[in-house]
DNA sequence: ACCTGAACACCGTTCAAGT
DNA sequence: ACCTGAACACCGTTCAAGT
């Protein structure tokens, strides 16, 4: 019955990066009439996520953007999803990650909590400039090259904590996850700013103020007055960087704590 | 400019908990030829939403489930955005939580610890459970009752770690942004398997097996298989739990730690 | 007060046909 | 090899009309 329910689907791979055809390679441009190739599809769903968001990307919507009709996009690409994995993974080809150097393990004098440091901030900048990225990265099985060639640069980090291996996986949850989570609702948050058409802090004051006021929320706001106060910094930029570097300071403590602990 | 594309799009509350009309209260039933309110409305969205995931939700599905046409569900909920926080905070309802005790700060006499951590795992077990919610988490404004509730609750339980206030936001972010992160992949990867029809046992070794023979990626793999053994647990709930709990326990150890040092 | 039907402006994708 | 047009089976939502 499984079976049979299985052979009804399509084939439903898990991700683009797994028995694709890859029809054109994409390097040369202009030997097709339109100058079409999966490098300048990608490029411009890219653009288009990041000006228009996720929900209004269609298929349609891009095609009219390449000046092509929509369904020449089907040549080079087998489905919507499979485009959107080829843009996720695109952009994180935006992050710089430090080159694995073949015998060196040591990877140089480098101290792992700077290197963790900045593979975060990384991480985090690719989930703010592009807020689209978040809701993908949580849906898709995240196996593009560049994906991995990030995750195995916090691989090799991890590694030089001094951490049991049993507990390396664990470290990188918390590192990473975190970093996912909190780049999740900042990139959402600078996304609704720039949609509203206002700058962060005026849209931040604006929605305490309609949170205040409303009538099921406003009892329960008085608890957390306080803290806001406290979270410090002046706009609501200075209030992210505070809150992004004390949680971070605190996982790297965690994993030092746990190493001196052993 | 800005002003003038402000004024040519609609209202756009940002969140149905904002100035919503809320038609009908949603205690009798039975008024209504149809027997429809917005708790019963609810009620179904949700469990169409863990029958058959959010990609296949619609308001047209959702009123043939409901026996009614797809309009009718319009008079109760202004839009199908609105219909989903709906349906969030619903199951954000399902957490059990700590009740504040008035006047008695110190929360009987249990350990911040041990609250953190049933916290983190009440919201992890809504993420896994509902593997929707990480997407609609991720995208709205979580300012629902019940979420509310919750996260109040680990208001005051951060409160009472010792950490100076300016930094309570941020371990607040430290620990269930990972617990999202975490839930989130969690929560997709069984969702996976069940769409599949086969154990998570299965789903994993078909998966690895899958990766590490696709020529894109196989090359790159070699560096993990050591960790990804030592990562311990012979199914893969065991690993989940693992990593899970390694993670938690490191960063309620950086908390500690950040606190002693002060 | 509550529900329906028809209609509008969209979707992703298939398929046969063009060059 | 690459691109198009028409068509299918859907969407969310508006609006005028019914009871």
């Amino acid at each position: 019955m499984v079976a049979a329910e299985r052979a009804r689907r399509r084939p439903a791979r898990a991700s683009v990066w797994l028995e694709d055809k890859a029809r054109r390679g994409g390097a040369a441009r202009g030997g097709q009439p339109s100058g079409l190739d999966r490098d300048r599809i990608t490029a411009v769903a890219v653009a288009l996520l990041d000006a228009e968001g996720l929900p209004k990307f269609s298929m349609r919507r891009l095609a009219t953007e390449l000046n092509v009709t929509a369904m020449s996009v089907y040549w080079y690409v087998d489905t919507k999803d499979d485009l959107l994995e080829l843009a996720l993974d695109a952009v994180f080809g935006e992050m710089r990650v430090p080159a694995a150097i073949p015998g060196d393990e040591e990877e140089s004098t480098a101290d792992w909590r700077d290197q963790l440091r900045e593979l975060a901030v990384e991480y985090r900048e690719v989930l703010v400039r592009h807020p689209w990225v978040s809701t993908l990265a949580g849906n898709f099985l995240n196996i593009g090259p560049n994906y991995l060639e990030f995750s195995f640069a916090v691989q090799r980090v991890i590694r030089r904590t001094g951490l049991p291996m049993s507990e390396q996986t664990g470290a990188i949850s918390a590192v990473f996850q975190f970093v996912y989570g909190f780049g999740t609702i900042e990139g959402h948050f600078v996304e609704r700013c720039a949609a509203a058409g206002v700058s962060e802090d005026e849209y931040f004051s604006e929605a305490m103020a309609a949170v205040t006021q409303a009538p099921r929320i406003s009892h329960v706001m008085e608890g957390s007055k306080a803290l806001m106060e406290a979270r410090g910094g002046d706009t609501v930029a200075e209030m992210f960087e505070r809150d992004f570097s004390t949680a971070l300071e605190i996982v790297i403590g965690g994993i030092e704590a746990r190493v001196t602990a052993v």
